[in-house]
DNA sequence: CGAGCCGTTGAGGGGATTCAAGCTCAGTGG
DNA sequence: CCACTGAGCTTGAATCCCCTCAACGGCTCG
């Protein structure tokens, strides 16, 4: 899993826990935020906070890692093998998301899960579920909300994204990348907005499409002024022109 | 949701439900299977167990049905409709799987569940979440299963029906509701299995394709010996010749 | 600078869609 | 009894979108 875990400020005092929960930014996006500081401070297992560059793999598919992680910041994708041994991603997740749920029932990751971009999270054993206890009942709750939130993403990745002309899936992801970028910042950028743009090959993997297909609609798009890439993997995307071109291709 | 509601034997004694539960026979793949006698006799929002015909409605996305619902017999299927007005089909379930997971959490039911077979319900009042209480641990540890269950499911459909060449998606399409069909039954029926078969719009909308080129396939794969129409929406597979053309085409 | 990765663009072919016609079968009513 | 109808399914022909194969340009990095 190779991830250099850089610990927050204040580990290692009595209930270092508690404190850095509390004082967490995210926290209230995040699963731990029904927990009040008496909860967090039972926990005994430490909570890493560790950071990945892009690219880097989270966790594998069959590992049994332990561990659930809390997405900090950044675009993390699963990954899937199909029997026919083609790549495909199944889903993205992004700030305040719940990710590896299933080591929490004691099972193997389900999916690869890998950084799109920088990515910081907050990795969470398996014990503290049982630390935590089900006498909290909010939290079985808001675990089981996470669940279904990720449920109903996946439901609506292949409903959306995985039918129609290649230019509309294309078009859609766009927009859910870009709904993920604003969540992440928070900053009501007028109309341009920089966002984390698959490479060609991935945003295949995604789409169920060839990496020249890809390409093609991206080229595309940007001859239209809809997309500007600035970076590698990055680029500027015009709201207005995003919103519009979808709705052409609804028609 | 109309569905008539037969009342499962015994229902209206003191404690029917923990005797009617005890006594079910997908109990040990259901939800409540980790509920002992006590646990079940807390129980005072009735349990019913409707039945419904094939194409009947089980709950629509958006309803505040304020129940879930084990499958006792049959296959369920998960509809959504896409932004440009598409129907979807996202996923399947089977006997003993859970589904409105999502009322148990107050939410309104995210996707048009159909029942494609006749099929068996029980079907279960949010409330007996609380009645039940997060007392039982081992519950809520179950019921997170489920959670899990359907992820995996959504995912690994969009994975493997999502993307390829129509022949194999629609192999790979056989191949599930085989299982499906298996697991129903549980009778290992030699190389034939009556199964049941979408009609070619459905699978379609399961596959995206149309419906003429599900026919050809269809077709094609009747001409091969691998599959029979027997009836409506039924087929003999040969389970064999499935497998061979699967593994075929995965190449 | 050459090597390799990533992206782009072109030409050609193939698989799926579109449009259309005809088939089977069950239900209906003359 | 049998034409009539409509739903579901099949099949054909033409078209088109996307894939395949290929070449090339920009960029980073050893």
């Amino acid at each position: 899993m190779l991830m250099k875990t850089s610990p927050l400020h204040l580990q290692g005092t009595p209930h270092p826990q508690a404190e850095v929960c509390l004082g967490c930014e995210v926290r209230r996006h995040a699963v731990f935020k029904v927990l009040d500081e008496h909860a967090l401070e039972r926990l005994h297992a430490p909570i890493a906070a560790p950071s990945l560059a892009a690219e880097e793999r989270i966790y594998a598919r069959g590992q049994a890692g332990g561990a659930a992680f809390t997405v900090r910041s950044g675009i993390v994708r699963f990954e899937r093998v199909t029997a026919s041994g083609e790549r495909r991603i199944v889903r993205l997740a992004g700030r305040g998301d719940f990710i590896g749920q299933e080591s929490l029932l004691g099972q193997q990751y389900r999916d690869d899960a890998v950084a799109c971009t920088a990515v910081a999270l907050c990795r969470i054993p398996a014990q503290v579920l049982d630390e935590i206890g089900h006498a909290q009942a909010r939290f079985s709750r808001e675990l089981m909300q996470r669940w279904q939130h990720a449920l109903d993403d996946a439901e609506g990745w292949s409903a959306e994204l995985g039918a129609g002309p290649a230019r509309r899936r294309v078009l859609r992801l766009l927009k859910l990348l870009q709904q993920l970028q604003r969540q992440a910042e928070d900053e009501a950028t007028g109309s341009a907005l920089r966002i984390w743009l698959p490479r060609r090959d991935q945003m295949g993997d995604m789409l169920d499409m060839t990496m020249e297909t890809a390409s093609r609609v991206v080229s595309q798009l940007r001859r239209e002024g809809v997309l500007r890439p600035v970076a590698p993997q990055h680029a500027l995307v015009d709201r207005q022109r995003l919103l519009q071109a979808l709705q052409a291709a609804e028609a």
